[in-house]
DNA sequence: GTCTATAGATGGATAGAC
DNA sequence: GTCTATCCATCTATAGAC
């Protein structure tokens, strides 16, 4: 990408980071849109480094395999997701002192996969992404989604709070079927629904989409 | 698997027939399996061949390529699963004078999955089967997903019919959202409930999950 | 740190004897 | 139809020169 710097570069150590930082970006962004579109198994060490310009051996340098770069990808993206609905609920919690209602809570959990999906081309390419490696990625991976279940429990115990009266249990699986309409929202299942609505439902429409899943979700839980 | 047959097999074309058969049907049980755990991508050929008894050749011999036995897997199954379903509707129909409500549209469309899902270790595999297979099948796999549209066909004009005061668009939507309710019962997402639920939830009560989830989809489409 | 060359392993598919 | 042996493509990972 970036060949020609300085004239004499071998004294020069800043460049000298700038580029090696140049370069696992270029790495991270071409694995995530290759793994995204893709999937994880399809693409190769080699179709990544030629689409970011870069040697073929930079991965195993950078990442130590291709398995840790997927890794770090995920765990970047679910980390970055997984902020923006903790502060959501947060805030929801501040201007409901401390209760919010059902709808705020799922709110919080629908809206900033929802809006990655349908925002710039970079964050509709990170949340393909992160649905592909929930369903396709390597065992570390489903290693983690299984075992992270940290960020959830302040949802699950918010929805708790908010339906004293619900069982628990109900109110966990509530939680899973509504987990179950987010990871859905797939370019695949996209097609299928606008082909089988003959043209009709536009998901390029977030707002609309986002008052629909919520209406939907709340009234499965308030039931 | 079925070695010493008869002592003179040559002018036996009946036994021949049964082997071939008896070959074709346990490659198929394998491949099943194996795909069902394991993923699509992670089970070789020669995994499948081995665990079924038979020759490596076998799979190319019987089916043509590893794709084309993904294929037919697929295609066998979820033209089961899609009949029952059927079946149900139609059952539905003729109770209600061609007007079922809601409830028994979603039923049909929810029950069959779910039964195969707690039923027997075969159903179990082949409704794991099926949802790996939506999620990293083969290209060929996904256009027939994208393409098979008409028998859900039936159940979007069921629906649609049902809630005539319903915007179709919104029709299609909820059903896309129950849909992906379905679609999310896999092992690994039973695993991280449990987890969360600290054991409170239990798939294995299949008739109680049944419960919930059409109560949850009902609520969400009569909102 | 980069890059080329290659090791080392695996997998799909097939030829050819039986 | 079965089965062995093998071809050939592909991939990840790494050694070693620069």
């Amino acid at each position: 990408m970036t060949d020609a710097l300085s004239p004499d570069a071998a004294d020069d150590t800043v460049p000298e980071l700038d580029r090696d930082a140049a370069t696992k970006a270029a790495v991270l962004t071409a694995a995530e849109r290759l793994f995204a579109v893709h999937g994880f198994r399809a693409v190769s060490v080699r179709d990544i480094t030629a689409e970011a310009g870069v040697n073929l051996a930079s991965v195993n340098y950078h990442f130590g395999s291709k398995d840790a770069l997927l890794f770090e990808i995920f765990r970047r993206r679910t980390a970055e997701l997984n902020r923006e609905r903790a502060r959501m609920l947060h805030e929801a919690e501040d201007r409901h002192a401390g209760r919010p209602p059902v709808r705020a809570i799922l709110a919080a959990l629908i809206e900033p996969p929802l809006r990655w999906a349908g925002r710039g081309e970079r964050q509709r390419i990170a949340m393909q992404f992160i649905i592909r490696a929930r369903n396709e990625g390597t065992e570390a991976v489903r290693e983690v989604i299984r075992g992270d279940v940290s960020h959830l429990r302040r949802f699950a115990d918010a929805l708790i709070a908010a339906r004293p009266e619900l069982p628990p249990e109900e109110a966990y699986w509530r939680l899973h079927f509504v987990l179950g309409m987010i990871h859905n929202n797939r370019f695949a299942e996209f097609d299928r629904l606008h082909a089988l609505s003959d043209g009709l439902t536009r998901e390029s429409d977030v707002e609309a989409l986002l008052k629909r899943m919520v209406d939907f979700a709340e009234a499965g839980f308030l039931a």
